[in-house]
Formats: structure tokens, sequence, C-alpha cells
DNA sequence: GCCCATATTGATACTATATCTCATTTAAAA
DNA sequence: TTTTAAATGAGATATAGTATCAATATGGGC
């Protein structure tokens, strides 16, 4: 068997260790069904992949996983609240309300636009929120079915 | 007695009039509250306010007047929903994280950055979210308290 | 002013999402 | 191996909101 380079699994583990968490088996199976995923998902459908690990560890490591940035939030549209990787520092998501892809926004200038909008307000930027919502690329032009 | 000119509160029914939605006293009691409040609020505690009314009918009203503009959404910035009056069409808040206070964001250009930056992603926009989170004026130069 | 169709109400059940409690188990340091 | 604090999980609780449906109230027509 081929060695591998540390599965993203694993480094998930190591940032949480150098946090001073311990490496539990309950967290591995967590972490290890959220490298397996390629999109969104919600507290519960990840709890529904782990029957075997309770529902409050499956809560507690999500916390602990967005707190230490592998992990970030998504808001939907509706309003339900999702996890994905989060592959770089703050950044913002592009939603397709279609099929539901996300893409990253990186690049932008938002945060200095907020600063300066917050400064005319005499407001003290300390965070902010932004979700958007639109269809992408692949929904605006599907690919014609195979016939 | 002083003939008063409309209040908020009637301005508020007259809106829900027009869209063909009644009069009901429960209705007039919750629009009432709402134009009662300085601040933006939860529908819990609007009901707590109006402990006639029922749940059912406060989150119904609640959703009505979002639907017709007279009250907005706000998330705070630990993730509850609260509720503001309205005053503009599509607009932002600045959220005071200290006092909670909430001000309008008008006639910035964040619509127009993101219409650029989504098409820079082959992203058709749709909508979005944004919240900003900081600390306001009177927060961070507080007027000594009288002695 | 009365009648009527129907919009509205509200008590309650239900759903979804998430946190809390606390006795038990486990990881990892000594 | 022993120790101890961290972590777990079953279940209770909390929070936010929707669905149901019989009873009621509203506003238009007359």
């Amino acid at each position: 068997m081929r060695k591998r380079g540390s599965s993203l699994a694993t480094q998930f583990l190591e940032t949480l260790e150098e946090q001073g968490h311990r490496s539990t088996s309950p967290r591995r199976a967590v972490v290890n069904a959220i490298a397996a995923q390629n999109k969104h998902f919600t507290a519960e459908e990840l709890c529904h992949k782990l029957p075997g690990i309770g529902r409050a560890t499956v809560y507690r490591s999500l916390k602990l996983l967005v707190d230490s940035g592998v992990l970030c939030r998504v808001l939907l549209e509706e309003g339900n609240l999702h996890y994905q990787l989060s592959h770089q520092g703050h950044h913002h998501h592009l939603l397709c309300v279609e099929c539901g892809a996300s893409q990253d926004l990186l690049g932008c200038d938002i945060e200095d636009l907020l600063q300066t909008v917050s400064a005319d307000h005499d407001f003290q930027l300390s965070g902010h929120w932004l979700e958007v919502y639109g269809r992408c690329r692949d929904c605006l032009n599907p690919q014609p079915a195979p016939a």
C-alpha cells in the first residue's frame, strides 16, 4: 500500500490538537465524514451520517472546527445554516440558488469599502456577514442532456 | 382632544390594507406595539409584550409586515434574528455590538461592487445578505456619567 | 343595519435546530 | 500504571417557527 501524504482529516485533527483538543475516536469520525464532503452540509445531515456518534458531540465538534478555521458557516437564502470547508481566511460565498454550489469570493474590495462607509458613519468596524445569492455558470448555461 | 396626524401604526395598517389584508384588532395591537419600539426586537419579545395575542398571529403579522416592506430582518452577530422598522428599500445595517443600536447604511456602492465581482465569477447575482458589526460613536466615546 | 363568504385567529401540536446536564468513559501526561 | 481533566452521549430542555383546524370577526353587498 502506498504511503499517503497527510489527509485532509489528519490535518484537521492536527489543527485541533495544536489548540489543545484531544484526538478522540468520535472526533476522528466527525472529521473523516467532513473531509469526505464536497459540498456544504447541515449539522443534522452530519448526525445522520454518523449514527454512532451523539448529536451533542457532532455539534461540539462543528463548533471547534469553525472556531479553529477549518469550517465556515454558510447561510442559505432560506435561512438554513450550513457548514463547509474553509480554504482561506475570512472570505465570502457566491451561492447558487439552483444547484447549491458555492464558490469562494476572494480578492474583492468589500472589506475596504465597508471600512470606508463605516468610518463615514463614525462606526468602528469589527466584523460583518455577507452571503451572495445567484446562479452559477453551469445553471445559466445548462449542458444539453445526452439523447 | 387634538386631532393627530396619521400615526406610524396607522400608516402600517394602511399599507397592509392596500395589499388586501384586513384591519383586525390583533393586527392593530401588533402594529401598535411595533410602532412603539425604538429598537430591533425578536418575535418572541413581541409575543411577551402582547400576552393576549396568539403566537401564531404575531408571527404571521411579522411576516406580512416584512413582505410589505414595513419591517426588515436583522441578523445579530450571535445569530439571532431580530426585526426593526424599515425606513428605506433595500439597505444594510451597521449594528453596534455593545449597545445594539442599528444605523441604516445608505448610499453605498456595495451593490455595484457585488455585481462586478459576481460577473467576474460568471455568476448572475440575484440577492445578498449583509450585516456589519462594530461599535457606534456613542460607545466609542462614552459620555462621562453625571457625578 | 344585516347577512354572508372568507380572511383571520388562537390553542395546541409539531418540527427543526441547538444547547445543557451529568454520570460515565477515555486520552494522554506523569 | 495511575491519575485527572477532557470528552462523550442519552436525554431533557430551550428556542424559533410552522401547521392544523374549529371558532370568530371583518368588510362588502344589499
